[in-house]
DNA sequence: GCCAATGGTACGAAAAAGGGTACCAGCGCC
DNA sequence: GGCGCTGGTACCCTTTTTCGTACCATTGGC
């Protein structure tokens, strides 16, 4: 019933990393938020709340937190009035960044053809 | 108000094609057909039914479905009897390879570090 | 005639995800 | 004393996604 030679527990082996990564990142802004969060220094609740269009309050928290909860995110509150909360990329995170990017090219290259970005190839 | 150099409309271009992946890889077993399909050639329905531990068959064809709608897999049916269908990757679906292969990199190494593929690296 | 195999469809239930609104704290400003 | 700013929380409703079960067509083998 072998299909290949990959086929078998090798490839049940790759799933668990496999499904780890799709479970991250699930949820309608995740990759959105990472990526203005990495590449545009959008670090600031109240910013990420006014760029990410159509989101509610309720649901960016929710997502940050998860971010958080996954270990791609710091969240740092600042002791002011009022209140400043920044979220960075952690270790993790940033390590993650080259997948991004190149999620980013790609989509940018085959997903919308049709779609020109005036302001040329992704940063770094 | 501008967090930095990046910020601004810049950002905002990128989201498109961003927005865009999201929604197409969104879903709880997208990256791993694509995975099994791509690298394992498993690209029968019932075999993929059996890999995918948990799918229920509606579920499995309502994401190959998509993932067809989406361009990424083309399906073949051969008129035989009992019917066989094979879904195979599009030029879009092995344009993605490349992206596939560091996501499942970098989720070796990254996302389940105290996990050891017994198979050594990805493919190719 | 009956069963098995393949690749589905249909329909409803359940679960997960996201949205909408209200409310809160603390301090500065006028 | 009331208002605004930031970054939330609480709660409930709606939408989306997934699950679970039942059912179907075709044809070969017994």
């Amino acid at each position: 019933m072998a299909e290949n030679k990959f086929s078998g527990p090798e490839a049940e082996a790759r799933c668990v990393p496999m499904s780890r990564l799709q479970a991250v990142l699930s949820g309608k802004w995740k990759i959105l938020i990472l990526w203005y969060v990495a590449f545009y220094k959008v670090q600031r609740f109240g910013a990420l709340l006014r760029r990410l269009d159509g989101i509610t309050q309720s649901t960016l928290t929710r997502q940050l937190r998860e971010l958080e909860a996954d270990g791609f995110l710091r969240r740092t509150v600042y002791p002011e009035v009022p209140p400043r909360v920044e979220y960075t990329l952690t270790g993790l995170g940033e390590s993650f960044l080259p997948v991004l990017q190149q999620m980013l090219a790609w989509s940018e290259v085959h997903l919308c053809p049709g779609y020109v970005n005036p302001y040329g190839p992704a940063p770094e």
